[in-house]
RNA sequence: GGGAUCUUAGCUCAGCUGGGAGAGCAUCUGCCUUACAAGCAGAGGGUCAUAGGUUCGAGCCCUAUAGGUCCCACCA
């Protein structure tokens, strides 16, 4: 009736045949059905010129693992969809494959580019999407979309257009980031500083009509070329007198003013700043106080412009070493110092950015933040771990206004449109027919595309239909739990909170989780460029997607990063093997037998002990997983599934199966295992989907599934409680015993009678009723239980524990001292717990404000070790004689 | 300059609201016991960075110090 499984576990085949089952089963799909909660999860789209790397690998494992773990909870779960554009890192890679082909950009023209990069996007598009089926994620493909689709499309020309008519989208000429390799300004969080080691040029400029010089110092020499003032702070009396004179500006001899500013740090260097406000943020604001002029001197590809006199058209660099050398010749430069400080760079291509005045297009953000932070600040979106709110927060108060407009092919194009006639600006979701100034009628779009974060940051309902009012929407959104890497807060997160609450009037989701960065073994992050990646890829092929899965969520903490080493996959992968064995040995024994459900009295101790086990573990997985605590929960799935299951109990009734006499205990031995089994199959699941479903369809039958059974509902906590305690005796017997044999090197072989002394009739049941498990567990022949030590050996070893003392008679083996030696160990140790208890005990403070069962808790540790203590001085006593 | 975070067994890391320190790997010992050697049984190994403080009680809370990592800002 059952088929057999292999003898080790073989994830190849296996988990492609199970996902194509999900997916043909429709599994994954969710549609609107009121009848049901629904929670749902939308996927952070990867870049369609991705691939998938460890970071994919555990953001969407950890999805998964919520997903699947709401679904069997009976939850309508959507996880959607989908890959980003990725406007700037998608074009690059582009620019690149064309020039392999000798083509530049320039000659394609636009529309010759977008062809190119949609057959880039269709070719290269489905990529990683197919890689992140080979993890096992279990998403609603049918639903999956781009963020340049049509509707995406839509929802990003709606927004700017609705922004744009509240006044919280305008262009404006402002100081923005100009990458000169990509072309293109970028925006604030795009810049990564990078600490390096410049020069500090002291230079002097003469006071125009006198003999006198000013000294300052820069880093940037070359931008003096568009210096059109140069500040000292009002109030230093070394300056005061130059105020409002002017001085000579070499090589584009211009007269400059001397300003007074307090951005000025008299402290600092000489106290004398030159200014240069086309070409630094801070000049730019003192430019504007002073209504000094704005002086570009710089093309796009960072080369001198005509505003540079005779440098004009070298390049940045270039222009800087010439000017040094001519100072220098002069005699206006004073000294050069190395210098170390942080230069902002482009974060795709590590190129200098140069700040410049442009028109660009921004999001003014000073109303939009204010629901977003509010929202954090009161708990209706928790941020996990809460130590990020912080980092939230700190961006949020230092925010300025969002550069949006790239000047880029491969995005969303701006939908504004310039007259030609007049020149008039018009925003709309169309291109005008009539010029409302003019009435001219030729109209030109603006060339310009969109920050490619402005279409994620709709994300969350753009997939879900908006603009449009659609059921889907409605039911769907808010969507619930939001799973990214800490990397992309400012990015994404920020960006998609504010978007929600402008455009959906509500939080796009009520919690992220965050997670953190996979390093190398050796701590690193893995890049391209160190080549010390490792392709999760090859880790499934090679271990299994499960055993990847297990070790990216194991002993990881919400937000911190983690080590990958191969050697905690190999260990996850052997539990897998381990599961699996287990499951074979339970199928092998059911082979013949239809398992029927045994009546309550036809449950033995030990059956109920992992019953009730298991009970608490599914209450404590399922708390753990409701708080996101992952790694906790699998951790605890783990102990069960290795500890419990396999090394007590399956060999604690493997004397039952063996034994086909006794046709009831054999039933309900199985029945247990049975049960228990699929219980911790189902709450390893969303963990382990492949191997799970595997077992559990064997077990069953091929048309159910664990992916869709119910999730186990603990029953009341005491469940049993008489039978757990009943095995932990028996346990701890056991584990005395095996001690005891190892330490005196008893070989295995050897049987030997155990006598169980107690005088507890309630103890001497429990190890009556147990004492068939000393057998095959602790290797005994005979167990004789009695109220007294009488009859025993003098010579036996004897093991004291909380409940009876056991005695071992290995006349052979014994050397009496080294047994006196080591129950005087014993007895030390005993005595040290005991004098901790009473230590405690013995502490007003402690009997006064300690809780009542913390108290009871340190009498019976009292009263157990001095039983013991008791016990173990008797017997040395005996052997002293 | 501001902030976050980490410092726990040889290594990598867990340790949720404070109540007798855990896992995996590695090491050592003994076992091919009819589910599993990708296994079983056992062992060794930690003044939880340092110094104070709060508390009956601190790995956990507070303060300071040292070292590591990261984020933000940026003085020309």
């Amino acid at each position: 009736m059952k088929k057999e499984l292999e003898k080790t576990y073989q994830p190849h085949g296996l988990e492609e045949r199970l996902y194509k089952k999900w997916m043909d089963q429709k599994y994954f799909h969710a549609d609107v059905d009121k009848s049901k909660k629904p929670f749902t999860i939308v996927m952070p789209p990867p870049n369609i010129t991705g691939q998938l790397h460890m970071g994919h690998a555990l953001d969407n494992t950890m999805q998964d693992i919520l997903i699947r773990f709401k679904r069997m909870q009976g939850f309508n779960a959507l996880w959607q969809p989908g890959t980003d554009h990725a406007s700037i890192a998608t074009e690059v890679k582009i620019i690149e494959k064309l020039r392999e082909e000798g083509i530049d950009k320039q000659d394609l023209g636009r529309d010759g580019f977008l062809e190119r990069a949609w057959e880039w996007k269709k070719e290269y598009g489905g990529r990683i999407t197919e890689q992140l089926k080979k993890l096992g994620s279990s998403c609603d493909w049918d639903r999956e979309r781009f963020t340049m689709d049509e509707g995406c499309n839509e929802a990003v020309t709606e927004v700017f257009c609705k922004m744009h008519e509240k006044g919280w989208i305008y262009k404006g000429s402002r100081m923005i980031n100009w990458c000169p390799v990509c072309n293109t300004s970028i925006s604030d969080a795009e810049v990564e500083y990078e600490e390096m080691t410049g020069h500090f040029w002291h230079i002097k400029y003469q006071v125009a009509g006198e003999e006198s010089y000013l000294e300052f110092a820069t880093t940037r020499p070359e931008t003096m070329l568009g210096d059109t003032a140069v500040a000292v702070h009002p109030e230093d009396e070394r300056y005061t007198h130059l105020i409002g004179k002017k001085v000579v500006l070499p090589f584009v001899n211009r007269e400059i003013p001397v300003v007074a500013d307090t951005y000025v740090d008299r402290e600092f260097g000489t106290g004398v700043v030159k200014i240069t406000p086309a070409h630094d943020p801070n000049d730019f604001e003192v430019g504007k106080r002073h209504e000094l002029p704005v002086i570009n001197i710089m093309n796009d590809d960072a080369t001198i412009n005509e505003n540079g006199g005779k440098f004009a058209g070298m390049d940045r660099y270039e222009a800087r070493k010439l000017i040094v050398k001519e100072l220098e010749e002069m005699g206006l430069l004073v000294k050069v110092e190395d210098h170390v400080h942080n230069v902002g760079t482009h974060d795709r291509c590590k190129t200098t950015v140069e700040p410049l005045v442009k028109q660009q297009w921004f999001v003014k953000m000073d109303e939009l933040i204010k629901p977003a932070v509010e929202s954090v600040k009161s708990g209706e979106i928790k941020l996990i771990p809460e130590r990020m709110d912080k980092i939230y927060y700190n961006w949020t108060d230092n925010i300025r206004d969002w550069c949006i407009s790239r000047q880029l092919w491969w995005g969303h194009r701006i939908p504004a449109y310039y007259c030609e006639s007049c020149g008039e600006v018009i925003v709309g979701r169309e291109m005008p027919d009539v010029c409302p100034k003019c009435g001219g009628t030729n109209f030109k779009q603006d060339p310009d595309t969109l920050d490619t974060w402005f279409s994620s940051a709709l994300w969350p309902f753009s997939t879900l239909g908006w603009p449009e009012k659609t059921e889907d929407l409605e039911y769907f959104y808010p969507t619930d739990v939001l799973v990214t890497g800490y990397d992309i807060i400012f990015f994404w997160v920020i960006r998609m909170i504010f978007s929600g609450y402008e455009q959906m009037n509500a939080k796009p989701f009520h919690t992220v989780l965050f997670h953190g960065l996979i390093r190398d073994s050796q701590g690193r992050k893995m890049s391209k460029s160190l080549g010390n990646g490792i392709d999760p890829l090859e880790i499934i092929d090679q271990y299994g997607a499960d055993a990847l899965r297990l070790t990216l969520i194991t002993g990881n903490a919400p937000g911190n990063d983690m080590r990958f080493y191969l050697e905690r996959v190999e260990a996850n992968r052997n539990f897998a093997n381990k599961i699996w064995n287990a499951s074979r040995f339970i199928m092998m024994n059911m082979k013949e037998d239809e398992i029927t459900t045994p009546a309550a009295d036809e449950l033995e101790t030990v059956d109920k002990w992992i019953i009730s086990k298991c009970n608490s573990m599914v209450k404590e997985v399922t708390e753990n997983m409701e708080h996101y605590e992952l790694g906790i929960a699998v951790g605890k799935i783990y102990d069960f599934i290795w500890d419990e299951f396999c090394d007590w109990y399956i060999e604690m009734v493997k004397p039952r199966l063996y034994n086909s006499d006794k046709k009831a205990s054999r039933n309900s031995a199985l029945w247990t295992l049975k049960t228990v089994l699929i219980d911790a199959l189902k709450l390893l699941h969303p963990y382990m989907p492949f191997i799970t479903e595997e077992i559990f369809c064997t077990l069953q039958n091929e048309e159910e599934s664990v992916m869709i059974s119910k999730w186990p509902v603990f029953s009341n906590d005491n469940m049993f409680q008489k039978e757990e305690k009943a095995i932990e005796v028996i346990k701890e017997a056991v584990r005395g015993i095996r001690n005891i044999r190892t330490e005196m090197n008893v070989s295995p072989g050897r049987k030997a009678s155990v006598y169980v002394v107690s005088e507890n009739a309630d103890i001497l049941h429990i190890f009556r009723e147990g004492s068939l498990f000393f057998t095959p567990l602790a290797h005994a022949g005979e167990v004789i239980l009695q109220g007294k030590p009488e009859g025993i050996a003098e010579d036996a070893v004897s093991i004291v524990t909380k409940d009876a003392s056991i005695y071992m008679p290995f006349s052979d083996l014994i050397d009496i001292s080294a047994e006196i030696e080591r129950l005087e160990k014993e007895a030390v140790k005993l005595e040290g717990e005991i004098r901790r208890a009473q230590g405690m005990l013995k502490n007003e403070k402690f009997i006064s404000k300690a809780p009542e069962s913390k108290i009871e808790e340190e009498k019976q540790k009292l009263e157990s070790y001095t039983k013991m203590a008791e016990q173990v001085n008797e017997r040395l006593k005996q052997l002293k004689k």
